[in-house]
DNA sequence: GATGAATGAGTGTTCATTCAT
DNA sequence: CATGAATGAACACTCATTCAT
């Protein structure tokens, strides 16, 4: 997909990028904090290392910094999840492995996530859009893992489980990042994961069989 | 729980009432268009029908606003929530129905849904815990329907499969509100509640027979 | 012609026109000593007597307050002259009085005069051709006083020559107004009023019967 | 008059006068366009075709830029008016040749003249009058121009009205410049000239015989 | 001499909150 | 109780100017 530009007075291409990585590590801090509106562009520039002139030279309005945050986030979870779905196997060790991987990364980037989560209505009609097709692209991610796995005999779902599935990792992977207040007094990442999956799987592998429904039916 | 007053100015409680209502009715429909820092005290002043000067009879500051339409959601879905738990069942099929329902009522309060999701983050320390407090009472509500269950011997369920199951449950139902820009394309309502209760419980029946497991040791 | 509405969020109309005529006056003062744009809104409000919030309750940019500056001139500038104009007689001495008035009027209202000359330019595209057309109203006024000396066969002069003069006695007056620190050191408001009507009228006349200057050889 | 030096850091005063002419064309087209105060520096350095660096190695402060465009354009009229003067001859028709080429300047300057007019103000009062001398001096001209007509006999004038009527000139130049959005539509250069000539003539040569009018009529 | 990244004081404008009527 | 005019702290954003390279 097209990168949706943002536009900045200064031409040398790294450094651009070298400001906006300290842009975006400070406003992540900011964010994460006190909201993507309670945050001020001074706040920002400081949090950055430089002054308020300086971050203009690089944005050009508040929520640019908001839109880099967010492209910045998926830029990082796909490329992590890229890498599994290389592996081309289609095995339920594979497909494991991608959900393993994914809840990782949103522990991981847990304050980016929030932020992220809260925040992305904030974004104008204009980056809206942009950033909400990256969204169904890291589902479309899972959506290829399970495809893999029915094509392999693996699993038996109906595209629209595929669907629903993929969706419900995704959401199970935020929600791992922005209900941590509440999961993580219950449980570890790792234990998170392992009985997530098995949920998961349990219900989803009953299908290949047919078992599941027999205690129900006797 | 104890409730968290908001102080009003005004003594006559009746009084006080309605123009909360009034309130919160306005707040929540811009809330929903231009989210809580975007609208300003005139805007819901205006919407609910009276001049800013009133608003603040009944209110100390615009966080007070918010956390009233937050409380107001909770308690409309709490009361339809308790509605399926007041029948004491523990059978499978008062499960679905519970969840049927919830997912119901997020259906029915999108938009309030939506709202609250996106902006408790901009609570005071004050009344945010108090809020979060309410979710967990919520959860606590399908953690009682499948102890019930399990109690009843129709699921098999560790102290924390419930938990976690609970945690699911109440996630998805959110997910219908939040996400139904992509999930509306896919299914209605009632298909995303049939899918869903399908593989929450083919998962979690499995479990029952131990059958589910089998293919995966052999 | 239709009044270009400037929009105020106080609704009491006696209150916005007090609180504008304040404003106004305020405002010319400062332009006049340091131009439209050295001057803050701060400092429009300050002079006007309230607050920068109080000002943004009465207009909706700073360039409302231009706009109703040049209004307000126009406005003072036009009724006078109406005076002048209503009094339907069509002779020399009406329109020796005519230029007497106006120029008089530019001697007062020289800071404003002095202010509108400087910064119309600075209205926007919505606003500026309203105050053009005002001033393409007085210029017109002009034109009627010497339309009637000519049907009054007190003057003969082409349609032509009757837009050129109007529009040269139109300039003398403002002339009068910015060039005067050039102008003051060598004539006193009344020796410039009778030395350019004689010029104006002593070409004028010349024309018809080139008796003019008889009178004051003699 | 002593030049009013403004500093540069270069010392190549050949690349100095290069780099300004630069400058100054590239400022009017943006004064002209939309204003002293609405052109930002860098967008003068881009006009100029050279880096905001480079600007203020042959500037001290974006005032020097306006100073230097009107300096420019005086010089530009001035000239231009100088060579009518040199020619010594005091006749009504080299009178009528100063006046119709100043006109014609005005005409051919008009974006310049438009500039420095509306500008003008926006000088600090270290610059301010010194332009305004030069105003002075190009209404001198005229001065010396109608004082030879009337050394000659061609005229007869008090000095007080070759005062008066070297400032209409000059008034008059102006207005056909600025007012050209109204005179335009009702004059061509050569029928304004020759119609301001007239009218200016007329009234003035009547003073020495009366006989104006009558070749006129005769 | 030329460049352009960095700076931060300053600007127009908004909006939660108060309080006299 | 209700109103809405007044307030001013706070904010996003601009731009003239500097200076290290």
């Amino acid at each position: 997909m097209e990168k949706r530009e943002v536009q900045a007075s200064v031409k040398d291409e790294r450094l651009v990028q070298k400001r906006r990585d300290q842009m975006i590590k400070g406003a992540v801090a900011l964010f994460k904090q006190k909201g993507f509106h309670r945050t001020t562009t001074r706040e920002i520039a400081k949090a950055a290392g430089f002054s308020i002139g300086t971050l203009y030279e690089y944005i050009r309005t508040k929520e640019d910094v908001l839109y880099l945050v967010c492209d910045s986030i998926y830029d990082h979870v796909s490329e992590r999840l890229q890498e599994d779905l290389a592996v081309e196997k289609g095995t339920l060790d594979s497909l494991k492995h991608g959900i393993a991987d994914f809840f990782q990364v949103m522990d991981e980037m847990q304050a980016e996530v929030l932020v992220m989560y809260q925040e992305v209505k904030s974004l104008s009609k204009d980056a809206l859009p942009y950033v909400l097709k990256k969204e169904m692209e890291m589902v479309a991610m899972f959506e290829e893992l399970l495809t893999r796995c029915v094509e392999n005999g693996e699993l038996t779902l109906s595209e629209k489980q595929i669907e629903l599935i993929a969706h419900n990792i995704f959401v199970q992977g935020q929600m791992w990042g922005f209900r941590r207040w509440a999961l993580r007094r219950l449980f570890t990442l790792e234990e998170y994961i392992e009985m997530q999956t098995e949920i998961l799987l349990s219900g989803v592998q009953g299908r290949v069989s047919g078992a599941v429904a027999v205690p129900e039916k006797g």
